[in-house]
DNA sequence: ACCTGAACACCGTTCAAGT
DNA sequence: ACCTGAACACCGTTCAAGT
């Protein structure tokens, strides 16, 4: 398991890292403990997690929550990140494997970026509902986890195994309907299947 | 407090049609509007349609609402199992056709019904979260949808055209999966693209 | 038998008062 | 500077009163 770089920087969108560092320090303390609340409740079974329960979790009051977060969005949005960051290191080291073979890399990825979203709830609403709020506020992970993807995509594609047509923002949106399945515990589904026909569907036909 | 045991099961479960007969002119009147309504309603852009907004538009109260429908996913169920009657009806009529390919015949039904799905947010909601309530309104619907795509993909496995490891319940999975792409309205992304390469998925390898 | 809409419950969000 | 929780807004749902 890779620990999270949590907590580092700003609160929501970009570049607060400053604010970090000028923070009192029992609001530094409280800020860490609603994000570890968010994570463990978003870990759990339904993805209906309420901020009022964030903040008993935290044992902070509402009001704090939304003193560190403007919305449920942006917590939720600070999850997101944390993710993506994960996201784009399994990226980055598939980027700079020259031993496996190019398809291998990226669907190997594919796996564990799904495996780690099936534990994370806040990340399935997020892709799930991408064009909006939460995804705004990892914004700049999201744009590097495509610019990743690309150069992973030409790259199988130029091998061959690839299909031609297959587009870099395929890959969100494969993990988008991936998360879907996650989400609906039905019996009889298995979004390990899901993603697997998928990652099928992605091989070039001879 | 309970006088009649209102709607008993047939206007939301199952066999509405002799409580339809019985129904005052006007009930029966209001009942269509607010079908009708919803349809309208879940048709647009953005799927969360409120009650009030229901009522309003068929210019009805909040209560003659849910005197019809005891909540609002037996309202969303009542569209859910319209949908599932046009897929069954798709399906019989490919399990009919002895002339076309059986895989061919399944994803093309496949594709009507990702297309009848992207009109009516509250399917793509029952596929989402197939497990809990909206769907349990089209039990037996949902039911004669699995028998039926059954029947197709043995068929097509027979042929050698479908892979072996497919599974029936794979049939809405994936739909679950395109609803999710279709509900995300996100720039570069296309559920048209995500359903063939699913489609591409399935075929089996020579 | 059915309709209506004010009232209630629940949850996201705000803000006056506190340290 | 930051914290707290009562109060507010919004929407799903109920129910007393009406026809």
């Amino acid at each position: 398991m890779i620990p999270f770089v949590k907590g580092i920087g700003d609160q929501q969108m970009n570049g607060a890292h400053t604010a970090e560092r000028t923070m009192r320090a029992d609001a530094r303390r409280n800020r860490t403990r609603i994000l570890d609340a968010a994570r463990e409740l978003f870990a759990q079974e339904h993805p209906d997690v309420q901020i009022g329960d964030v903040a008993k979790r935290a044992g902070v009051g509402v009001g704090t929550v939304y003193r560190h977060f403007p919305d449920k969005h942006a917590l939720m949005g600070a999850l997101v990140r944390e993710r993506f960051e994960l996201f784009n290191a399994r990226l980055r080291a598939a980027v700079a494997d020259e031993e496996t073979a190019a398809l291998d890399a990226l669907t190997d990825a594919l796996r564990a970026n799904a495996d780690s979203i099936a534990e994370d709830a806040a990340t399935r609403f997020a892709f799930m509902r991408g064009g909006e709020r939460a995804f705004a506020h990892a914004a700049d992970e999201a744009e590097e986890f495509l610019r990743l993807s690309r150069i992973l995509v030409e790259r199988a594609q130029r091998t061959g195994a690839l299909r031609k047509d297959f587009d870099a923002e395929d890959i969100p949106m494969i993990m988008c309907g991936v998360c879907a399945t996650i989400d609906t515990h039905k019996p009889g589904w298995s979004w390990h299947r899901h993603l697997e026909l998928v990652i099928s569907g992605m091989r070039a036909r001879v």
